[in-house]
DNA sequence: TGAAATTATGGTCAGCTGACCATTTTTAGC
DNA sequence: GCTAAAAATGGTCAGCTGACCATAATTTCA
């Protein structure tokens, strides 16, 4: 049904395929063009979303107008506002392609209904949220220790790829930093 | 064998007293003086930590020389560096105690092996580990927005007991600004 | 391909922020 | 309660950072 999604799910190792096949029927497809919106701040996030190609990003507009990036989602990734789609709640964020993108999405109660029935996804979930902590936690840190030059090298370290695809103003709302002091530190690099 | 631990976990609602038997026995009970570390970065964290009272943090001393602080964790509540604890890989960060304080703690394998036998305090644990997502999303998205002030405003929001509790210093750490700044924003509010 | 939109760079300047230091106040712990 | 340690405040200053604006470069998409 979605040759890519399957192989990806069939790399954790022990996905039984009849649970693939199970998985994959009940995701719903969806394409999205550069700037589509999959939902916006003040709706409910009713999906769980898997990023088959291009590059989303979940990001909050503040009251005066700038925009903060909380996470980039590529291909073979997850994506979904973790707390309106728990509490099914209005989101304070909005996720959108920054790419031409191809998506999966599972109705919340499909997807819960799914890791009931299917362990070896709810282990698989687990994992990504366990790797998602962690992620978490070093980014509160740097956000708190690091200058903004370290943030950048920390990125550029961390995100090789998506140097070229993003926008450097999408980098700076990234890191907290603006525009500005960014082409500053590129600038720096540049004469060494 | 701990009534106040064991109250705790009634509060759930659902959990067996024969479960509930069975965890608080698996605990090791520690008193902690001011300033006593549970832990120190570059060790490995291979307890879950309940604390029965008083008031821990877990932190991390830069290059620099400067602290930064990831979490406090007053009575009713748990901490482990997460990904320390997970991975069983030396700590970036260290745990201690700002107020004299009683906790409890379980080796990984113990708690471990109670999550497969209990259901509903894998429940428990999934319920934290969700409610610990979200408020790390708030933290990065106010990192990336706020203002000195406004993250100040809402810490004060967020944690109304904690200000008495403790030194401006590590309200500063935990913030991610000087202490300088700080003074600067209360002397200023005194004004209104 | 070509026009329009988006993005990146650069200049300038104000002001926020942190570093450093000294002093005062508060707290801890015996 | 008393003494030593820790914490908070305040002054000063340099410089990093962001806001604003204009211009150049690049990209998008029709």
């Amino acid at each position: 049904m979605h040759p890519e999604f399957e192989t990806y799910l069939r790399s954790g190792g022990d996905m039984p395929e009849e649970a693939i096949r199970r998985i994959s029927d009940l995701a719903v497809p969806r394409k999205l063009r550069r700037n589509e919106l999959v939902f916006s701040a003040g709706e409910i996030c009713r999906h769980k979303i898997f990023v088959m190609s291009g590059l989303l990003h979940t990001f909050n507009i503040s009251a005066g107008g700038n925009q903060h990036i909380l996470q980039f989602s590529p291909e073979n990734s997850w994506t979904l506002d973790v707390e309106s789609y728990d509490r099914q709640i209005p989101s304070q964020v909005s996720i959108g392609a920054v790419e031409p993108s191809v998506i999966l999405s599972w109705q919340k109660r499909d997807f819960d209904m799914l890791l009931t029935e299917v362990p070896q996804l709810k282990k698989f979930a687990e994992d990504l949220i366990a790797r998602n902590t962690h992620y978490s936690r070093k980014r509160i840190l740097l956000s708190l220790s690091a200058t903004p030059e370290e943030k950048y090298e920390d990125f550029v370290q961390t995100f090789p790829n998506y140097l070229s695809r993003l926008p450097l103003r999408m980098i700076a709302a990234y890191l907290g930093i603006s525009i500005k002091t960014l082409t500053r530190i590129r600038h720096a690099q540049l004469q060494r």
